[in-house]
DNA sequence: CCCAAGACCTGGCGGC
DNA sequence: TGCCGCCAGGTCTTGG
């Protein structure tokens, strides 16, 4: 499900609504997300206050009085803040219940997301610290993107998805960004110039922005925190178009597989390149 | 160190 | 209808 913007789109939703509030119980009905969740989860979380949420790539964190939650939805989680009557639905696997008689309720059918429970500065914590710039942010420039480039072989749209190097591009976004800036995905990161590099920032920053203004990309489950679609997936130019005509030249977009990700392209709007 | 492939899971879809 | 293989928004681990 989530890339940057829908984990955006989730983070602004809930900040505005439970910021301050305190936590008045939880309950694990899933014990094994991609990590073994932590049993006394309860027992830490209850009483407790929270402060703000932040993003972190495609990782929220939610501060707390005395540490960090660490929340990753994973390929098909979803976050949702609901009455806490609501019915459960199927993969409904920890409701963290509030005192204003509303629960944060976290549904993952494929338990590919995480929950991590930090007392210390939730920055410092393995899985965040080795993560590589935030692409919204002035440090993801043209330069830092070419030397990052240098030297390697693996295919140009591999490294735009690789989280040590960027973080929240997925395969969504880094699809449309090389379409935008007319680059073939399979082209080995060494031959990509400064100039594309720049293209790229630009274009990557434009697309990610783009699709958080429209409430994220939903393209079968995502909604955010109030249960809404995103609107983005209705503006997409290659993601999920292969066979169909490139909307700027009407030849047909072709898909290639790429780090074992679907990767569709214009080969005549994207040039093979060395 | 670099990179590709496999692993983790469930559900939905198309084809036979 | 029913079963089967394939595919899906992520990312960690393994092994060459």
């Amino acid at each position: 499900m989530p890339e940057l913007p829908e984990v955006e789109t989730t983070r602004r939703g809930l900040c505005a609504r439970i910021e301050k509030n305190v936590i008045e119980s939880v309950v694990l009905r899933h014990h094994t997300l991609r990590y073994k969740l932590q049993e006394n989860l309860h027992d830490i979380l209850k009483q407790q206050t929270i402060h703000t949420i932040i993003r972190r790539g495609k990782y929220l964190i939610f501060t707390l009085d005395t540490g960090a939650l660490i929340i990753h939805l994973g390929m098909s989680g979803t976050l949702r803040l609901l009455p806490t009557s609501t019915p459960l639905k199927t993969h409904d696997h920890v409701d963290i219940n509030l005192s204003t008689q509303h629960t944060l309720r976290y549904n993952d059918p494929r338990r590919f997301g995480c929950i991590i429970w930090t007392p210390n500065s939730p920055l410092s914590h393995q899985l965040i610290q080795v993560l590589g710039v935030e692409p919204l942010e002035d440090s993801f420039t043209a330069d830092y993107l070419f030397k990052q480039t240098t030297k390697r072989r693996m295919p140009i749209k591999s490294l735009l998805m690789d989280s040590h190097v960027v973080v929240g591009v997925g395969n969504i976004y880094a699809t449309e960004a090389l379409f935008l800036s007319r680059i073939d995905p399979r082209t080995e990161a060494r031959y990509i110039t400064h100039q594309q590099c720049q293209l790229l920032i630009k274009t990557i920053k434009s697309v990610l922005l783009e699709a958080i203004n429209q409430g994220g990309t939903t393209l079968k489950d995502f909604v955010a925190s109030d249960g809404k679609p995103g609107y983005f997936s209705q503006q997409l130019h290659v993601y999920g178009r292969k066979g169909l005509p490139c909307t700027n030249c009407q030849s047909t977009l072709v898909n290639t597989v790429l780090g074992g990700r679907a990767s569709v392209f214009c080969p005549v709007c994207q040039p093979e390149m060395p």
